[in-house]
DNA sequence: GCAAATTAATGATTTATTCAAG
DNA sequence: CTTGAATAAATCATTAATTTGC
């Protein structure tokens, strides 16, 4: 339950519910209107705001992703392993396998992506981040729209020069539909290597 | 000069210049309520809405700060090889000398980022991220805040079952003054390291 | 059992990176 | 190449879960 004077939102376990139900789904990343819409949907089950709900697809988005990633890099260094050991235990009388093991990637380096792709699904991997290239969705065709889904500003009603009580209006109306966004299917990058220094801390 | 329709702000160099004296008299981050005096100023020479200025401090700050890094980066570099050389040609015969530059720090490296400072500043390097510590700068009291300041969500007017224009609205009263931050003095991460091995692709 | 202490989960912010117009 | 715009990653901060000693 959450404190009375809570400096943050608490969700309900309904809300919770719904909203993992949604991006399931494939809602990713919400526009303006799904966000109104799923905010109100949801403020029946308790208090709730729109920057809450916005909040809360980035970051379920960021730590799926997150998820997946550590998932990823785990059965690649186990299959790496595997394949490694199958590798050299087949080999007469192996002269430099330590080294190998600790310095070099297996024989195969260059399609490592691909191959561990078709291996992974093999074990049962689902491919879940293929949906992420449907992240936009453009439901509606209105004018306004979410810009970059990362700016929030509130209304300050105390400045009577205002007119509109919104701070930022869209009267720009951008031409054609927002560039699709494939995303990278072996980010082993840096941020990686990173986190998978950090994982150890972690357990 | 700005294309008829273009998709992007393009500000006339008196609004630069404005926002560059702003920047350096100490706005960094300006809040909903300043956004909104200086966009209504700024408008007087052009075209301008409150994301523009919120874009342009948000990327002038980052901006500022990769100058500044790279800067003290290069400088950094710089010295620790003279000094190094320094220290190794006072040595009668440096037996691995070699081995040493590529392997290992200078014999301070407790307290590199302390004695860099010092050094930089003797250099002429300003300190410009001091500034930084106050960055909030909470000129009124108004219950409207700025969430972040890493939001925008725009109207949507063909919802007629809007009562409001705005999407989030801040009904919660916070207790307390926002934690003023302090600014790491040396941020010497992974991130700069990657920065650093980018930086050759660039020139 | 049950609080104080740790740890994990996650809501909220900030910073870095990338995209793309000009 | 510069820079406005947008997205993603990292980080901070608070709350929920848990462990631990009594």
């Amino acid at each position: 339950m959450c404190p009375a004077g809570s400096s943050r939102w608490c969700p309900t376990p309904e809300q919770v519910m719904i909203l993992e139900e949604m991006y399931r789904s494939g809602v990713k990343t919400p526009n303006a209107t799904q966000i109104q819409q799923i905010t109100s949907h949801l403020s029946f089950y308790g208090k709730i705001e729109g920057k809450n709900v916005f909040y809360w697809f980035q970051n379920h988005k960021a730590r799926e992703r997150q998820k997946l990633r550590r998932k990823l890099t785990k059965q690649l260094q186990l299959q790496q392993q595997q394949l490694f050991h199958h590798y050299f235990d087949s080999l007469p009388s192996p002269p430099f396998q330590h080294l190998s093991y600790y310095n070099s990637p297996p024989p195969f380096p260059q399609q490592v992506g691909v191959h561990d792709a078709a291996a992974a699904a093999k074990q049962g991997i689902n491919y879940t981040w293929k949906l992420d290239v449907s992240e936009r969705m453009d439901v509606d065709k209105s004018m306004m729209k979410m810009y970059g889904g990362d700016l929030l500003m509130m209304v300050d009603l105390s400045t009577p020069s205002l007119s509109s009580p919104c701070f930022f209006t869209t009267a720009t109306a951008t031409a054609g539909p927002p560039p699709l966004k494939t995303l990278e299917l072996f980010p082993v990058t840096a941020s990686n290597l990173k986190e998978e220094c950090n994982k150890n801390n972690n357990g």
